[in-house]
DNA sequence: GCAACTTTGTGCCTGTGTTCACAAGCGGCT
DNA sequence: AGCCGCTTGTGAACACAGGCACAAAGTTGC
């Protein structure tokens, strides 16, 4: 009575992520910065323990995260940072730039056009989109703030492949849609809401208020617990060990 | 012959989430803020199919995260949204306003402050904290910039809570740091690095550059399978379905 | 060339999260 | 009142992720 015929609930999971696993593969990406900055450091090679140690993650379970892109570490030494750099670019699809394409240019999305961190990793914002006659038109960063109506054009004139929004929530639906038809595969979604796409394309959000809420949780169950307690003897100096991973 | 004496793996993972996994903590964030939406717009009652529908999630899984704070379902009806609102922000942890601090007023840093999505949901950004003179002193959203020095005494005053860093990464541990000596309990960092902090203080970490880099990998992993095929036929009328899950 | 040491790569086990499927419970209809 | 349909709550199976411990494989020193 329950389920009635139904398609495959396991096909499209494993088709999805032939070989490697979700979790690994941020963890992946944490690698690659860590070791670019070593390397800028002149290292030439690295332990497991290392750079376990420097990211925050078990030895272990990096060597096994490793593991899912080849061998790349030489037994009794280490691994060697460019090889190792170079083989993680390629396993990420980092070897051929990918454009951003970002919606909204309010509080937060001016921020994120603004924010070096895309571009130095081979990100470059390509396009700003927003529905604000003010704001279009505008510069940021040198690039021309365009009126959303323009995604489908100018998204598929500049090559774009990834679609941020940054828009308030209800208008996020429509500008995804937009960005789905100009042939966009992947959104990162900071509006809280849960957009509808075709199966074919890839979400991840970023909930900023979820992620306090999620803190506020652990604060009341501390205070559960303990009483008021607090630090007030300097522990500025001594952090212990620690660097609690997350999911 | 594989376990040795060895401690209590299990006492600590068991005592530190005492019921709720962690897991279900942000999705219950989640269901929190739809039930507010639905509760604004008039609705008195939902079914965990519905809900699930709206916020994307498996209705089992919801109702199993649900069940996790208590029964407040009707058999044969659905939620009654009102209690269950209650309830839910109860079990975060909401019924108390948490006062954040933000270090690092720069590009991201500024979005924070003027992010609406905070000081509406119970989290009112109450200090800012920065180490640039020029930004010591102006006022964003009605709150003056501070030294980062002033870190302990202020937030102390002002019962501060909740720590979040969005400074470059260099400085971000030392900021840390001084939150910590502050009796900050929990941080979200937007810093690219991994803080150290003592085993009793919970980081959250927000990296927009690894966001990236995930769906990069993504849409690598389509090319491979996939010729370019570019959408043009608008697609943007029907969403299929789905709204793709996430860990 | 051999032995001792170091570090990777991985098999196996454990725990956590997800999903299915169904019994229990509630309301409405006859 | 009793039955029927609907929806919750949960037991059980399953998939995924994490971590230990050890064999394999390399390096260094003699």
């Amino acid at each position: 009575m329950t389920v009635p015929p139904e398609a495959e609930p396991v096909e499209r999971a494993t088709a999805r992520s032939r070989s490697i696993p979700e979790a690994s593969v941020a963890r992946l990406a944490l690698y690659l910065r860590m070791l670019g900055e070593l390397s800028e450091q002149g290292a030439e090679t690295v332990s497991s323990d290392e750079l376990a140690a420097a990211t925050g993650v078990n030895p272990a379970k990096l060597r096994k995260d490793l593991s899912f892109i080849g061998s790349y570490g030489i037994r009794g030494v280490g691994y060697e940072i460019r090889p190792l750099l170079h083989q993680l670019e390629q396993s990420l699809g980092l070897n051929h730039r990918q454009s951003v394409a970002l919606a909204g240019v309010g509080n937060l999305g001016h921020a994120l056009a603004g924010y070096g961190g895309f571009g130095g990793r081979g990100f470059p914002v390509a396009a700003l989109f927003d529905v604000d006659p003010d704001l279009v038109g505008i510069h940021i960063n040198g690039i021309v703030v365009e009126h959303i109506r323009e995604i489908p054009r100018i998204s598929a004139e500049r090559g774009v492949t990834i679609g941020m929004i940054a828009t308030p929530g209800p208008a996020a639906q429509a500008v995804c849609d937009l960005l789905v038809s100009a042939g966009v595969q992947c959104i990162l979604n900071f509006a809280p809401v849960v957009l509808q796409v075709p199966a074919d394309v890839e979400v991840r959000k970023v909930d900023l208020a979820v992620e306090l809420q999620i803190l506020a949780f652990h604060v009341a169950r501390r205070h559960l617990a303990e009483p008021p307690q607090v630090r007030n003897g300097h522990a500025a100096n001594g952090h212990p060990v620690n660097g609690v991973p997350h999911s």
